[in-house]
DNA sequence: AGGGTGTTTTAAAACGTTTTAAATCTTGAC
DNA sequence: GTCAAGATTTAAAACGTTTTAAAACACCCT
């Protein structure tokens, strides 16, 4: 049992082309298939190269190239399904365009977010796709003035020199109140996520203007603010139920604090749609299998993840195009946690 | 509302010296706060640094230093809350240490995974941690003459010479298999995972020991193989109970696929743990949470990722340290799906 | 033999750093 | 004033590629 190989001079294009009897621009040529080089000469560079056991190295051509072929992607928790979805798409999108995905979970640390924006800067990747839950001024400033295609998926303020791809939330939560309504209920409480984030922020517009619009009154207490998590859905819906007992319905920002809420519910004694009906948003794939199923409002994840690929790709082959902006549409989607049928 | 920025040839460590009035040899050495350096031109250089908006190109300094400071990690799937637990905590480990971590998600594709061992030979990264589930010969091949640093993150063949953290995941089998007989069930199923995979054929193995420890008989068709997903589970369960409906306990190679099993059991019109009891392996936090909770071993997913960046980061200082193996003793954590007391 | 035309090959520059060894400055002692 | 010893700065090489412009070669035609 040896110790791993030694850190030895690794073999350079210059060894293949000694080997060869060759230049090492010829070589450059030759693997690439570059057409002027004599198919004979492709033959025995390649012949070299395997027996030589030589791998380009990808940071001399980088710096050569200015561009490494990578692209950052950063998300804001890699522990919420919906994220992991939305990488999914993005890493295959970046794969059959020859890029690689480098990705980065923020954790909601503003540190990381603007370190991603400045690998950017340092060469690091050739674009980045962020999808941040406080997109701040500083943070706006940095994306704006990146040196490299940047696309940011979420909100950012009107104006914003950024390429954009958004989901109109307040429409996915009037969705969903106009769900519980046309089921007979109308006691709806809103477990939020975070306050200050942008997307607690658009969602509470929603809600508020979607009970009004129903004739409902909206009043602050109806509304909770946690984390983004299951325990945030978790607390919010016990604070919601302490303040109104008697609710009938609860929407969550997302769900995993739906699902969070429907275990709190349950543990409370109340059942699930019976007692209370409980609608999230995002739409992830344990809504289809949780206890009792959740309804839950689509908001497009993987939809909105290979547009910002698109959109991304696009700038990186033409630096110069206007800056544009895709919005989306949340879609309902109903289970058993809220039943269409009226009470 | 204007096109981002233009591709403009960025500042550099030149323009840095110009502006200071210095050769770049004292640039460079003045910004990474080298004591050789006048504390006047640091304070000097520095500033025209800021007034340039310059940002050393990582790329340049990777060539010539041949050291990237980033490391890459390879996880089967990343939609496994496990996984993405051990990612955390190596990520952070990276950090500390001021290495930044490449998170590649294999999905169990073999190209993807030694496209990452390749990484190491093209200079991407400076170190590999990888958990596979089918570590077989080419990929632990690629991984023995790797050009750099390695650790394996689970079972490999004796004798192979890597760093190496692994798991005594028979004996977690039999910690469930204790359990359950102690609370008085006898006819024990298995939900495993794929065929084929190392953790699986581990996992039987350990199965059919402690069911002949117990005096119990093994037979092929107490188990089931599939994905280890939560559809895998849900499909496991449903063969298991098609041929054996008389089961009254079922043990599931991980939480993933046991939480999927909770649901086809429910669907079946069977209670857990009243009818039949559940143990998963993993201890993820989703089980903290489903309903029932889930009894679970903990196979110390973060501790693994913990040591193996323990053990890669030493490697990386020492190159010629001996192959070291380190085993990790899992742990049984009881919930409802499968009470202590004895029926 | 000379010249033109393609086809292949190559020398050399460039990418932006770090590092080494040497050059240049200071300073204080004589 | 000169010198030695530090302290500071710098020129130049190196890292491993790609790319450009020019050189070399091969071939055919007068």
């Amino acid at each position: 049992m040896t110790a791993q190989q030694n850190r030895v001079r690794s073999t350079t294009i210059h060894d293949v082309a000694a080997r060869a009897r060759v230049s090492i621009a010829t070589v450059s040529l030759a693997l690439r298939g570059d057409p002027r080089c004599a198919a004979s000469t492709v033959t025995r560079v390649k012949e070299a190269a395997i027996a030589l056991h030589y791998v380009p190295n990808h940071v001399a051509r980088s710096l050569r190239r200015s561009s490494t072929e990578v692209i950052t992607l950063v998300i804001p928790d890699i522990g919420n399904p919906v994220y992991v979805a939305m990488s999914k798409i993005i890493q295959r999108a970046a794969r059959d365009r020859g890029y690689r995905l480098s990705l980065v979970s923020s954790d909601s640390e503003r540190g990381e977010e603007l370190h991603a924006v400045d690998g950017l800067a340092r060469r690091q990747a050739d674009g980045l796709i962020i999808c941040s839950l406080r997109p701040d001024a500083p943070l706006l400033l940095a994306l704006e003035t990146a040196s490299a295609s940047v696309c940011v998926i979420g909100r950012v303020p009107e104006g914003a020199n950024v390429d954009n791809v958004r989901v109109d939330s307040e429409l996915g939560v009037a969705l969903g109140v106009a769900h519980f309504v046309a089921s007979g209920r109308t006691r709806i409480g809103f477990v939020n996520g975070a306050l200050g984030t942008v997307p607690a922020t658009a969602r509470l517009e929603g809600f508020a203007r979607a009970l009004e619009d129903h004739g409902l009154h909206f009043r602050p207490s109806l509304v909770t603010h946690d984390e983004f998590s299951l325990e945030g859905g978790y607390a919010g819906a016990d604070a919601l139920l302490e303040r109104h007992p008697d609710l009938d319905a609860i929407f969550c920002a997302n769900d995993v604090m739906a699902i969070g809420a429907l275990r709190h519910i349950r543990e409370r004694g109340l059942r699930v749609p019976e007692d209370i009906a409980v609608i999230g948003m995002d739409d992830i794939a344990e809504g289809r299998v949780c206890t009792p199923t959740l309804t839950s409002v689509s908001l497009e994840a993987e939809r909105r993840g290979a547009i910002a690929a698109q959109l991304l790709f696009e700038r990186l082959e033409h630096p110069d195009l206007p800056v544009r902006r895709v919005t989306v549409q949340p879609r309902l989607v109903i289970r058993e946690s809220s039943p269409e049928v009226v009470a």
